[in-house]
DNA sequence: ACAAAAGTGTTCCCGGTACACCCATGG
DNA sequence: CCATGGGTGTACCGGGAACACTTTTGT
């Protein structure tokens, strides 16, 4: 019996020995903002079935290691994914339903091209928020896709489910505290932020009463610098102050 | 090979049997009001080691089965344990610490004790929160046991990390919404209900304002009842209407 | 000059908080 | 009559939401 179809929970060994554990993964929400667009990491993954090749969407996500938590699988498929480090990730939802991975047609086809999935799988959702000019797109997996979120349809398995969960934990944390940064370049205009506030809250809000509560977060830090080149009067950059955000964060 | 050390991820068989996860499980921070007081439930477990035997004291947990949802273990733990349905229960965190289970001399005598625990285990943190007026002891596993949340030291295991993790996230998902009713009887005083709100948060709350807000509130009706028998100016009783609950949450 | 986005103040309402005294009942 | 907890109103403050016009710049 090969070592390759045992899991670690089947082996008697007492040497401890890096092995993925088939029953849970972790699927991640990563959410980058570019172009004026928000937009989601999805896989494209090819799959045949009525003889047909079709092209279908999934969450970027990985089953856990025995040598790591979940918050690390998470850091890695990301890495591996992205090449980025260092990212705001947090976990949000464990999602356990039985037939999670087999409702429709294209769930069974990529199971049986993959040779996985025989097992039953719960996973642990976590959402990220990136900066997509941060990305070097040679580091990034070639299918590896940034896609826009309003125009996502289905996706294999839960994972529509899983999004539109992330997204609505995503919109409630964001109510308390503006994690906004981790979307955009060093320096932004209130605008820009204020672009993304919108598109991830699906609504839009009053310029003024944005820009007063923004300006009030001593983390949100105005530079002398201001835009050039633009036909119209020229925005003044922000930075954000991680240092001074997290010490008013701890003190909640 | 006998079956039962194997787990259906082993198992090439297309039969879907029921087996338990071992790599995943569930533990309840399960919150009972009784006596004025505000207990926990935690389960009594004598263990051996260096020649003694000690009482520790773990969260009632499960690994999850097979066949069923993380929130149905919860349930169903909570059900052998209490004899209660229909329960509020919450997932609120997955805790998987490579370490979790092997901290201290007292957590690996009692896997030693129980022969499980070879394997890593991630598991799913649920809270609930129960009247203990409606639980028959006889229904109670004889282990199990209701003590005062102010007095617990440690726990097995991260068990204790559990419970403070739950109870912080119950002190702010209280602050959006009290629900208390839970940890109530069907009819009690606003009185009751404000004790319970600052065992729970840890610090007492003005009457006056308490009470406005709870008035406030639609599905916190008053009842035509008043106390009877009390050597000072008899409460008037009220009542938690779900439907109200449920549509007002519904709405948000 | 005009198009295009930047920038700016005031008012209203609501929820949270601080604060102190009289009322009903049983013993 | 007194001890015990039940019950009540007002004032202040801060954050959220609604609302419209002037300023700067490039073309």
């Amino acid at each position: 019996m090969p070592r390759s179809i045992l899991t670690v929970k089947c082996m008697k060994s007492s040497t401890p020995i890096t092995e993925t554990l088939r029953h849970i993964s972790v699927d991640g929400v990563v959410l980058g903002y570019g172009d004026g667009k928000l937009k989601v990491l999805l896989r494209r993954e090819s799959i045949e079935h009525d003889g047909k090749v079709t092209i279908e969407w999934k969450l970027p996500g990985h089953h856990i290691r025995s040598n790591e938590t979940v918050e690390e699988t998470a850091i890695r498929t990301l890495y591996e994914q992205t090449g980025m480090r260092n990212i705001f990730l947090k976990q949000f939802h464990v999602f356990s339903s039985l037939d999670r991975l087999h409702r429709r047609e294209f769930d069974f086809a990529w199971i049986r091209k993959h040779g996985v999935g025989e097992w039953r799988v719960i996973t642990v959702g976590f959402y990220a928020l990136v900066n997509l000019k941060n990305i070097s797109l040679a580091d990034m997996s070639p299918e590896a896709e940034w896609r826009e979120i309003s125009g996502i349809g289905e996706l294999i398995f839960d994972h529509r489910e899983i999004l539109d969960a992330a997204l609505e934990k995503i919109r409630h944390d964001l109510y308390l505290e503006p994690v906004l940064f981790e979307l955009l370049p060093d320096k932004f205009t209130l605008t820009d932020l204020q672009n993304i506030y919108e598109l991830i809250m699906g609504r839009s809000v009053d310029k003024r009463n944005f820009r007063r509560k923004a300006i009030s977060k001593a983390y949100i830090v105005p530079l002398a610098e201001r835009q050039t080149g633009v036909a119209h009067r020229a925005a003044g950059y922000y930075m954000f102050n991680r240092k001074i955000f997290d010490k008013e964060m701890q003190e909640d």
